[in-house]
DNA sequence: CGCCGACTTGAGCAATCTCAATCATGGTGG
DNA sequence: CCACCATGATTGAGATTGCTCAAGTCGGCG
């Protein structure tokens, strides 16, 4: 259906020289998904490394209990899975399309095969990995470290382009999935907008409208002088190296 | 002081040819740490690519706020960053010694340039940051989808060698890292620790005895039954590819 | 019109945090 | 040997956060 976009087009590849990029073009297949399709599931065979044309991908993990944990969402551009290297890799989440999205995808055992010849393709796949190392570094300090609305405001302000103060935007997705990144309930989430909404926050469905972004920021920058002492490490003065 | 401990010893290396080996071994330095002592810090340039020898090696990021969280807590033969690509590379979180500690170090200009010469060595760097990912999604999952009680359970059954029912061990650091590594307070792991006295759990000081691992897992896959909701994403039936 | 899905709101409860006090332990100096 | 201190661990009491269950709103849409 829809012609395969230039792979440079791709944070991934850039830094891959053209040459190894052709070859990978010509082995990528563009998927079209409709919502809530299931790309793949954890512990399945990687039969390929995929990355998100266009629309949102979740990524989950499901426990023993059958309970699914978001882990990561996403969006154009970015890939589906650490590049696999070996045949009998599997994955340790599951991906499903968040409305409709499409998807591209590479055989595994070529991919790790040009990996192989050419270490600009694995520097990049590293590349790629270590992004996704910082952005799930960053997940834990939020839920180590911080309120569910000190989470949401932090995630609203991600919206925002650096340089407006003002700002209105609309949500992606809807709020169950919202609630779900930030790690709490609808619920609550309802309630953390509620709140937000004294900070200069306005909420129309998924609309979302910001007075002011320096204000709403530096108004939770002076409720985080009293953090929550879960994740403090020690009580405040270094320890030392004696 | 030490002699340079081979570098196969080092489950990073598994697949790199000696070659390279010969080469990187050739740069490789190791450095006594005392407890405490900072090997790096959030925001500095990487200067090198470095693993544990012998010891613990924390891994904590600073939030504006001043406050510490603890990512990751690295032992014997672990790597301490992702292996650094170009120049101009920071850390993303620091890194201090708990007890005293030693670590290896490979010059991250060196490192990069035999990446880029050897993508059998990319490959490994690659394969060690997928391991990373691995655990940090462990860690996510674990953060948003059970309780501390859960969680606690769950770090001490990963001491217990698998095939031993009735298990004693000692823990490797002090209950306030644990309970940094669990994102709760002292005193909750404190008040958990003793809940789960009721389940054939001992403890004196840093000493664990689990009366049965296998009953104490049961127990708990039983409780679990009853999920906390805030990360499930759907009520239990899939929503469905329309 | 009546239902459905998404969202909100309310009331009560459970988990966890905070602050503060207590206790054990090991080392130190007298 | 003992008084004393520092550190880590435990315990208690009360406040808070966030969850659960349940009901209610709201905007479509057949």
């Amino acid at each position: 259906m829809s012609e395969s976009p230039p792979l440079r087009e791709f944070p991934f590849f850039v830094g891959v020289d053209d040459a190894t990029l052709q070859r990978l073009a010509g082995e990528a297949k563009v998927e079209a998904h409709a919502a809530g399709a299931v790309l793949f599931r954890q512990g399945e065979r990687i039969t390929a490394m995929g990355f998100v044309v266009r629309g949102f991908v979740k990524l989950t993990r499901t426990a023993a209990s059958g309970d699914e944990t978001l882990i990561s969402l996403r969006t154009d551009g970015a890939s589906l899975t650490e590049a696999p290297v070996r045949a009998d890799e599997t994955h340790h989440y599951s991906a499903e399309a968040v409305g409709p999205a499409t998807a591209l995808k590479i055989p595994a055992g070529r991919f790790a095969r040009l990996m192989a010849d050419n270490s600009s393709l694995a520097l990049a796949a590293l590349a790629d990995a270590k992004r996704t190392v910082a952005e799930l570094t960053g997940e834990i300090e939020s839920l180590k470290a911080s309120s569910a609305e000190h989470r949401l405001v932090r995630f609203l302000i991600s919206f925002c382009p650096p340089e407006e103060d003002h700002c209105r935007f609309r949500l992606p997705y809807d709020k169950r999935l919202v609630a779900a990144r930030l790690g709490v309930t609808q619920e609550t989430l309802s309630r953390s907008f509620a709140r937000l909404r004294a900070y200069g926050v306005r909420t129309e469905a998924r609309g979302i409208g910001i007075e002011s972004v320096a204000r709403l920021r530096a108004q939770f920058e002076e409720k985080a002088r009293e953090p929550r002492a879960s994740a403090r490490l020690v009580d405040s003065d270094a320890p030392g190296s004696s």
